[in-house]
DNA sequence: TCGGTAAATAAGGCTTTCCTTAATGAGGGG
DNA sequence: CCCCTCATTAAGGAAAGCCTTATTTACCGA
């Protein structure tokens, strides 16, 4: 299996023809349809088959179809990320629950101080190890990680509560995307509580758990500092449970020192300024429109 | 530039050294150094270099080393995915507001029907044909969409209006990530009302957004049906403006039917029935543990 | 200064890729 | 039924990949 036999396949799909595919190409159409009868036979399947007048997938062909289309863009993304005078790249990666309240405004300081294209991505915290040593991410915010070659240091502290409407319904449990994230505070405070699964309902974003939450819908976990205006103003009110208040920390995790990035390093001394720990402990006030980098949710393809 | 070289490449970084990366990968050691020096080669980087005890990345082969990491595993992705027997799989992007609040209900209502491994991603307008058409998405929804090859159905009728607080000032507009795509009914309104760029404000998502505009932090942009609620208890008042009340219909885009994949035909079939028309007019109300998604955000490698 | 360790290079052989031209199916429309 | 279009197969040659063993270079520590 090759690049450009992939580059074949993805061109032959895409235009329904071994011709066409030949002609954009510039090659012969021999030499596209032997680069397919190659791929055909190491992977076992036909891809695309004749059917009247056009060439369509088969169902292998299909589920292939999404991830050469990405093998061939990376190939020609990677020529271009060595060339020099590229700018830096910073990528972290946080839980999902941090990202939404801390992300935008902490990016848009560090990028707004030092000159880094940085960017945000959401992943589960057993796979964020594995993308700090494969240096798909640079840091890593969230829970504490333990790894060979990684570093993990506090940078905020902070205390999770129980929050709900006064009058609202107690057997709902309404939390955020990070709820799905076993290692999360969130699912340990469940788990503390007993919460049957059943009783959980995960809603888009954090925001709107809690928005829920103060509607009378159920009772919602929370980091006592992002809910603290919603306090205030009495639209939810603390919950007292067994397991709460729960001391907790929101570490930074990177490789260790010798083994990261310059860009990574700063990032590091960064967070230790007072203007981001500021930061931290403020939601979300919004970033100028030029300043948003919407987050990804990052995976491990296994 | 191989796979196999990139794998090598990887496998050095990671470990930290030729001889380590040979034993991992059952080879001898020159078979590792040449295959990084003809890497080397083609990309005019050293990519790694040795200091003292280990190697180390160059600036460049650290940029690299994500890109190449994500081939790699993608190319062992790849002879997995056309294996047979695989269950069928339904990727739908829409627009950033859709995702938040439409995406968990439907697709959780539609897997509930179908057995389907469904995913949702969110992409930019601009970029949603070419993810059509090079079957990284099978449907789309949002914006109306023109292409060679693509279909769309308007799918539910809806209203934009804005909103904000009875006191809160009118200076600041207040919008999710929505706003930063140039083709979304939230942009066209802002240029409708010849909103300046420094008064706008993104938030991380739209619930913020709204929920920042009810405490009176400027005005914000709102498909009527999805803030209904707020509406109705007082928290956000409706704001006259010139443009508004503006008429918009929601779409969904696949590849004509003789091209599109079994799934999203019968998607698209779903999407007209009357429970999936009422899921879409009624706000996210979470969903169970098990059947929840995360939204990834899908850009394109040009 | 001298070992020792590890990376790089050289040389050789085998396999695969990748392109060409020419010939051979396979299917649809007149 | 024939012709036309397009995919596929065949055959051959140049190039590159990929592995080996043997040798050389570079660097660190004693």
């Amino acid at each position: 299996m090759t690049l450009s036999q992939l580059g074949a396949f993805v061109f032959v799909a895409r235009l329904g023809s071994v011709k066409a595919a030949a002609r954009a190409l510039g090659v012969s159409e021999p030499a596209v349809s032997q680069s397919l009868a190659q791929l055909r036979r190491h992977l076992g399947d036909p891809l695309v088959t004749r059917s009247g007048d056009r060439m369509v997938l088969t169902e292998g062909g299909s589920r292939l179809l999404g991830i050469a289309s990405q093998i061939v863009a990376l190939g020609a993304e990677a020529v271009a990320a060595v060339q020099p005078g590229r700018p830096a790249r910073l990528h972290v990666v946080m839980d999902a629950g941090l990202a939404e309240y801390v992300a935008g405004p902490l990016l848009c300081l560090f990028t707004q101080r030092k000159q880094v294209d940085a960017t945000t991505g959401v992943a589960a915290t057993a796979e964020t190890p594995l993308l700090l040593s494969s240096r798909l991410a640079d840091v890593a915010l969230g829970a504490q990680l333990t790894g060979d070659g990684l570093v993990s240091r506090p940078v905020l502290r902070c205390r999770l509560i129980v929050v709900g409407s006064p009058r609202g319904r107690r057997d709902h449990w309404l939390v955020g995307p990070s709820g799905t994230d076993p290692a999360s505070d969130t699912s340990r405070l469940l788990r503390l509580l007993r919460v049957q699964e059943p009783q959980v309902r995960v809603f888009a974003n954090q925001t709107a758990a809690w928005k829920a939450a103060a509607e009378g819908a159920g009772l919602a976990p929370a980091t006592a500092h992002l809910v603290a205006s919603q306090l205030r103003r009495g639209e939810l009110v603390p919950i007292e449970t067994a397991a709460t208040p729960l001391a907790s920390y929101w570490y930074a995790t990177t490789l260790e020192p010798a083994a990261r990035s310059g860009a990574a390093g700063t990032f590091m001394d960064f967070l230790t300024t007072p203007a981001a720990t500021q930061v931290m402990r403020t939601p979300d006030e919004g970033v100028p429109r030029s300043r948003f980098r919407p987050t990804v949710h990052v995976s491990i393809w296994s």
